[in-house]
DNA sequence: TTAGGTGCAAATTCTTTGCACCCTG
DNA sequence: CAGGGTGCAAAGAATTTGCACCTAA
């Protein structure tokens, strides 16, 4: 919870058009799924949507939600934190740096930038704990990807 | 690879003296799989250092990988991209918006700025690839968790 | 009606752990 | 020499998939 009601609302409409658009239904679960993650400011994971979920529809399955969170991000009604499908990559840069990722191959890169090493961060921030580190990241499709790309699409 | 060699050998001498601080045996398994992180930039995953190391190794295992990597971000010499050893998390708030995170219990949060929206992108990043979106990613120790560290630290 | 969606359980993938032997400090 | 470190194999956790039944459009 968290989120003003009138904005779940907006939040679900939303996905009922998109999902008129892309032509896939709209079953109850789907709703559901979807409103318990629009009314949250927690970023909660699959399990975490399950659990807030399973009082209302008792018979969701963990996979049903991990289905349609996928599905609703392929929709561009919902993103995710960290590496999608991924696993952990380490680094042993230790210079203050920012990241740019591929989000279609997950190629990850350091640039540097003293500017974006000074940013200033809003005192609402502060609040929530100590500021420890910051970094930029930045998200597009790699050089790589972008010279496939018409080759995957024309697969579709 | 794509490290200067010079920066390289600076790095492993940093491991040392960390090594030797905190007390822990520096084997030659740890030395291969730092050196290969340390020469790398490409964020690699645990599997993938492992490939790197045993040609020169062939005996390493990928659980000796994965508890050197662990060891070495509690020694504060590598850190690691996404969430550490959790699981995805989704977001339906399409806003542009940035991200505070506790790196203690993982907690995320979402937070908003019109002058962290409008940053300049350095030219070197577009040489990687398309720019779709950049947002800021603030890591610290959430108010709750600062509270029970008193408490944690005391148990160690 | 019917293609797409769901639930269940089994399969995968990534990561961690238990244990006996080994080697650094 | 002692205690931490390693390798192997097995355990765990997170996520995906195959399949038969069900339901939104």
């Amino acid at each position: 919870m968290g989120v003003d009601g009138k904005e779940v609302e907006r939040r679900v409409e939303r996905l009922q058009q998109a999902a008129r658009k892309a032509g896939v239904k709209l079953t109850p679960q789907r709703i559901e799924i979807f409103r318990e993650l629009a009314a949250s400011i927690e970023h909660p994971s699959a399990e975490m949507v399950l659990k807030a979920v399973q009082p209302r529809m008792p018979t969701v399955s963990l996979d049903t939600v991990y289905r349609t969170l996928w599905l609703l991000a392929d929709l561009g009604l919902v993103s995710t934190l960290g590496p999608k499908r991924a696993s952990v990559r380490f680094d042993a840069n230790l210079a203050s740096h920012h990241h740019y990722t591929c989000v279609r191959c997950g190629l990850a890169r350091d640039f540097e930038s003293a500017e974006l090493d000074a940013l200033r961060i809003p005192k609402a921030v502060k609040e929530l704990g100590s500021v420890a580190s910051t970094h930029v990241e930045v998200r597009g499709v790699c050089g790589r990807c972008a010279k496939n790309q018409a080759k995957s699409s024309r697969n579709k």
